[in-house]
DNA sequence: CTGTTAGCGCGTTCAT
DNA sequence: ATGAACGCGCTAACAG
């Protein structure tokens, strides 16, 4: 009915008796307007159906309500979980999330910044996979404001949020310990993703600790780190010399499809062997032996890089110091490398 | 270095020596504009590294280049895959994607309908599982246009975009019985959801044209649709007088805890009972036992979506027909129901 | 094919 | 605490 879409904000201030002025700052500063002035602009903004125009606000500001989410693939549930945190803590803020997947395309990457850029976004948070310090650096120019997820290196010159992989490696490695395991496997993807060199590093701290050497300690690279290569790592793991009585793989996929290729085997877990898996993803409570893993709070990790985010947005003068927050994992024992009983 | 967002279309107008119209053109439409022109335009936009201001845009011409995919929960791989779909067309047509999760809280999901009404967004795709008609009507006066996915009724007044559920089932009691299995089971958590009334409904058509009577067939419920409620159930199919060599269950949680139980009882499947799946989520291939299940294809769906939404807003006069977009999903056999040897 | 120009609706001074 | 007025940067309509 109402033919919504025509009445501007001048309206709701003629409506109200009021200059648009104020109607302006009831909305954006309720604070600043006495109580029976804002209770007459809000009660003309309902009886006309104003919708304010975004655009109109951001080009007059010169930035919108918008941030963005870069990531490499919502479908993995890794990445949605932390779209879950952005796009709720955002909301609690007044802001919306433009989500883009990557798919790991360097020019999509950077075509979505920039659409970014042209919504006046107050900026993004990246998983940057492609995306390097020079391309980040533009942006920043153009007064985006960058935070960036789980990022490999430290030495970049912006806000962060991640996870301490060392930390979760060595969870994973105390707890195989502390069951008595003593001769241990990792098993992984191909080498040279950082967050698994992290984590296996904290997994040989672990084992150095206990006493270990490298003698009770294989490393095991299948093609994948997903199902299928957790299948062919199991198979790799069954023909070394002595069998390991302690698996810690890279990711619950990868952790299930070792369980698969014992159980072919009739190696019983977590009898003969203990498995441990990484990353508590839905998959892990439903594994044929539900999955002992080191859980990585995405939801929380999302929220904090909207608060990084804004935090920063926050700090119009004097220096604004980078923040780095990162979480603690922790495990979750089930029963593939329960407690003893 | 250079000052973006201090560069307007303007400067780029004069350092091209021509009129910002002109230069507005060669954006938005590049072909009625000379080539030797658009060449000047574009070099002196690269040069002066132009970003243009989409507040400016959506204030002048009243609708911006953003649509907003409003659904339950991202973290759901459902959804996950129709947001991947979506998020990929709205790319290649220019436009971005606001996502929002709603978490079946009615108040969100009206809250996230307004803040896209507010970026003078063309429109939604939305799940509505809150949302009535009568709002629904409300923001099509706003001038937005909805699609509708994976509706329950068809009695709406828009466009939308499903999936054959009944066919689905169809395909489900179709395998089974053509693998000679007579004693069926259909396995669902309360019942009331239409997708999963719709699926029965298709499973018991197949097995009425195999000639079978509901003597053959049990409907079991569990508490919930998930891996527990799966198990559940499991222990309710054990408990029947006679055992059954077939079970189709609504999804693919279910059709793994179903697996899980069977295995604790000692039941072998698939030699003795074959069991189905729903969905084809990245779990059905890697369960204990690998699953046959009903494939959606919800990437397709989720672009789809997109185009009904174009479609409806390139419609400038005349009549605009609704349409929906319904897809076929096809089985996936594996070992949990495979073809005979 | 290109140039000219008038606002789009809001936020933000600066008075009062 | 409130009002008046300007202009943010762009698009569309029209003239040439």
């Amino acid at each position: 009915m109402s033919k919504t879409g025509k009445v501007r904000l001048s309206d709701v201030a003629k409506a109200a008796g009021v200059s648009s002025g104020t109607v302006s700052n009831t909305i954006n500063r309720p604070d600043s307007v006495s109580d029976a002035t804002r209770r007459k602009v809000l009660a003309a903004i309902r009886r006309l159906d104003f919708v304010p125009n975004e655009g109109a606000a951001t080009l007059r500001s010169g930035t919108s309500k918008l941030l963005g989410l870069v990531i490499p693939d919502v479908t993995s549930s890794f990445y949605a979980e932390i779209a879950k945190g952005v796009a709720r803590q955002a909301e609690e803020h007044g802001y919306a999330m433009l989500l883009f997947n990557t798919d790991d395309d360097p020019n999509r990457e950077i075509r979505q910044l920039e659409t970014l850029a042209r919504h006046r976004s107050i900026g993004a948070l990246i998983v940057p996979r492609m995306a390097d310090e020079h391309r980040l650096a533009r942006l920043r120019e153009l007064g985006m404001h960058l935070v960036l997820i789980d990022r490999a290196t430290s030495e970049h010159d912006g806000c962060s949020v991640s996870i301490d992989d060392v930390r979760g490696g060595l969870l994973a490695g105390q707890h195989l310990v502390s069951l008595g395991r003593r001769r241990l496997a990792f098993v992984d993807g191909p080498a040279g993703v950082p967050q698994a060199g992290r984590r296996l590093e904290g997994f040989r701290q672990a084992l150095e600790d206990a006493g270990l050497t490298s003698a009770d300690f294989a490393e095991i690279h299948a093609e994948t780190a997903s199902y299928a290569g957790g299948q062919q790592a199991a198979r790799q793991v069954l023909s070394l010399a002595a069998l390991p009585d302690g698996i810690f793989c890279i990711n619950d996929q990868m952790a299930i499809g070792v369980l698969n290729g014992l159980a072919h085997a009739g190696v019983t877990v977590p009898a003969r062997v203990a498995v441990v898996g990484y990353g508590d993803s839905a998959v892990a409570e439903s594994a044929p032996v539900p999955l002992t893993t080191v859980h990585q709070p995405m939801i929380e990790l999302g929220r904090a890089a909207v608060d990084l985010l804004l935090g920063e947005v926050a700090v119009t003068r004097g220096e604004h110091h980078h923040l780095s927050t990162v979480f603690n994992p922790t495990l979750v024992v089930r029963e593939s490398a329960p407690y003893p009983a």
